[in-house]
DNA sequence: AGATTGATCCAT
DNA sequence: TGGATCAATCTG
């Protein structure tokens, strides 16, 4: 699963000069139209489309009249899934909610949609740290109480510290 | 626990 | 057009 896979995993936004380099620590998965708490579960719309655009793109999207959550899709063409990068670690500093990550690395909807890649400055890198499978701590997802059976899988996983 | 904030969606 | 909803955060 792409979700447990990013944890450990290092995301790099340039600003300038200076690159930002975040350690993954918390992510949610979204599991295609299946999945109640997902975007993709109500159809394609205009907001969520990138969802349903191959694996590689950012899903970056506004809640709550003043955040922005980054999501990575995941799914091949046509399958809405996504993972929501909720926490991550710069210079051992732990920014824990996904909307402080996006505020702090400057991230908005000018993404939406991009691919992952140095030319947009907001890539994934493979550091080669090694993450133990008794580091990665599963949990229920985080604000989806509304949906049903769906909100009760264990779809969120991060490092434990 | 409540206020905040605005894009989006669905019902009038 | 209008009101309810929402993958959140802050303050107290």
């Amino acid at each position: 699963m792409v979700a447990q896979e990013l944890l450990g995993k290092f995301l790099v936004r340039k600003i300038g000069v200076r690159e930002i380099v975040a350690k993954i620590v918390e992510t949610e998965a979204y599991d295609g139209a299946e999945d109640k708490a997902a975007h993709g579960s109500h159809g394609k719309t205009p907001r969520n489309e990138v969802l349903f655009e191959e694996a590689g793109r950012f899903y970056v999207y506004f809640v709550y009249g003043m955040h922005w959550l980054l999501n990575i899709v995941c799914g091949r063409r046509d399958f809405p899934a996504g993972v929501l990068i909720r926490g991550v670690e710069i210079e051992g500093l732990r920014l824990d909610g996904p909307a402080k990550l996006t505020k702090f690395l400057k991230i908005d909807k000018s993404f939406n949609g991009k691919l992952a890649a140095k030319d947009i400055s907001l890539w994934f890198e493979d550091r080669g740290l090694k993450i133990k499978k008794d580091q990665i701590a599963s949990s229920k997802r985080i604000g989806v109480d509304y949906a049903g059976e769906w909100a009760d899988k264990l779809y969120r996983f991060y490092l434990k510290r």
